[in-house]
DNA sequence: GGAAATTAGTTTCTAATGAAACTAATTCGG
DNA sequence: CCGAATTAGTTTCATTAGAAACTAATTTCC
């Protein structure tokens, strides 16, 4: 009776996707993902790799591009491009570094963090609304899943690819 | 006490992006993704969507590109194009149904199948290694989790949007 | 029976993506 | 110090994704 869980069985002739951990993995996030995208774009114009610099830089105060990547693994093209149309919109600053004439410190204008502190409020509101009807148990659970995997996945990160 | 878990705290001036789940879903989902990708890329061509496709046929056989559609929350302009791709390379064939010919039955053909025999249990060993120091137990909770989320990401999607 | 609506699937067009090359500033090694 | 290597960040370019329009076949409904 061991389930072989997440692993599922080799084909014979059946096996299935829809039990595939990465493939369920994916749908999951992409829904909630999108949900939350539609949000994003309808209300402020936002795409999700811009809202992601806001929150980073509402969440923890002036940084360089560099801390946004190491913190978001998102890659550098992503946040250069985000950067640059947060700036146009006048959601943050750019202030060069003195010593060091590469980096680039940003951080929030009133308007950004404005943004910030309206958008946060109503993300957390999505989320309460797709778990609705998800007991504080359960909720716990997915916690803790998804912590294990992020270690699980952080080792592989760091093991090369 | 109460920790109210996945919804963090409403910014004082603080609030954590790292901890939201929607940002920690796409991070865990997109690194496993990824690291699956270059398994499919590097070793057979192959993107994504049309392993999900060869995927579903190899599961569950024969059936049209809406029946894809609709087992994998792919969109139709993916399907569509992934079968091309793979008639193209001769892993299926498409026969138009008699009755009615706007539809088509798609099968893995002979090269097909050996592909997705061949694919499968290398795909499992990648999960099994990023789950190598997972305990059965916490396997257990991810997929318990991952089942929670299943159904509320489910509910929000015939919801509208 | 035939115009209007629906469905299956494809094509087109634009925007997003990411790898790789690039610029500019800094550090490292001798 | 000065040339080579490194680092921060940007730009270019080719691919990909997805929305919307489109084609073709089939239903619907009067």
């Amino acid at each position: 009776m061991t389930e072989n869980l997440l692993e599922v069985r080799v084909p014979k002739d059946g096996w299935d996707l829809a039990g595939f951990l990465p493939y369920r993995l994916s749908v999951v996030s992409n829904t909630i993902s999108g949900d939350l995208a539609r949000l994003y774009a309808e209300r402020y114009g936002l795409g999700v790799p811009e809202w992601r610099v806001v929150a980073i830089l509402g969440s923890f105060g002036r940084m360089t591009a560099s801390d946004v990547v190491e913190r978001t693994a998102m890659d550098k093209v992503q946040v250069s491009r985000s950067v640059a149309r947060l700036k146009e919109a006048g959601h943050l600053e750019r202030v060069v570094d003195a010593a060091d004439r590469r980096r680039a410190h940003l951080s929030l204008t009133e308007r950004g963090r404005a943004l910030f502190t309206d958008i946060v409020p109503r993300a957390e509101a999505r989320i309460e609304r797709l778990l609705r009807s998800v007991s504080e148990e359960d909720r716990r659970t997915i916690d803790r899943a998804v912590g294990i995997l992020e270690q699980a996945a952080g080792s592989l990160a760091q093991a090369d690819g």
